[in-house]
DNA sequence: GGTGAAAGCGAGGACCA
DNA sequence: TGGTCCTCGCTTTCACC
């Protein structure tokens, strides 16, 4: 889909903020508000925009441990990989999960209250899961980035 | 702050669409708009909903990679890891960065076009920023789960 | 904490250039 | 494409329980 300056100013301004209404949102593209308003409809029916979400505080919400998970599944075979894929995937606390390249195969996102609860989650669930073959955990010190806004092209 | 079981149920609504209206949440948790309109007020004041955004898919947007470098900084020194911090958080490409522990000293989420333009990317932008001594870099082979909802206590 | 009402405004559509 | 109007329903803020 071909995207014009004002589609890209619209995604901009609505990855900042998706509470922005559309008369202002109408206002900062000098446009009136109905071809405004067909605009994001365009972008949200051709799949650019996914959703609208509220991010929450995890720190307010009481999980003071955001940690990354590298996973090792034993054998390379589809097998084993889907059974994980599945499973994990479902755990609340893996907040993100990518199949990776490189010595791991999988990267995840894992929050949690605290350090021992942690390593209870890791021990009991993620070390579980099938085909799990080694974990290597890497714990966030300081979150320095964490809007994720995709850069307008 | 503490949570009841309507504000638990109104995170976890407004985690999956942000665009839900007063009246749909209130019938939702049964209650009436107004308190759940000052319910909501409270939680954002509380900081608990930190913002609201539109998830944009990077796709659509032209970025075919998605890539998880870990940096090693060459001295453990301050100045060294504050002059680094600085920097690459004011990079566009760079979408998410922690200051992690581990074998590595930063974890990044990197968007680019294609691997041609990523490779560049790594070793003009990334490789040149203060005090980096290694890179390691790993791509997703395939988004697993990327919704990053948070688990509501 | 909860309800209900009232004012004002935005969403979304019909229609025209 | 962009603009103008129109209407319905929602948001937001009252006063009150």
């Amino acid at each position: 889909m071909d995207l014009d300056r004002i589609d890209r100013q619209l995604l901009q301004a609505l990855q900042h903020d998706a509470r922005l209404t559309v008369a202002e949102l109408a206002e900062r593209v000098a446009l009136s508000a109905s071809p405004c308003w067909r605009r994001i409809k365009r972008l949200e029916d051709a799949g650019l925009i996914q959703a609208y979400q509220a991010r929450l505080s995890s720190e307010a919400l009481g999980y003071g441990v955001t940690a990354f998970v590298s996973v090792m599944v034993g054998s390379h075979s589809q097998d084993a990989a889907r059974a994980f894929e599945a499973r994990v995937t479902e755990i609340p606390e893996v907040i993100a999960c990518h199949n990776v390249s490189g010595r791991y195969d999988f990267l995840l996102e894992v929050v949690a209250p605290d350090l021992n609860t942690f390593g209870e989650f890791a021990r009991n669930t993620l070390q579980t899961l099938p085909g799990v073959k080694e974990l290597y955990s890497s714990f966030s010190l300081k979150a320095l980035k964490t809007e994720r806004h995709l850069p307008i092209p």
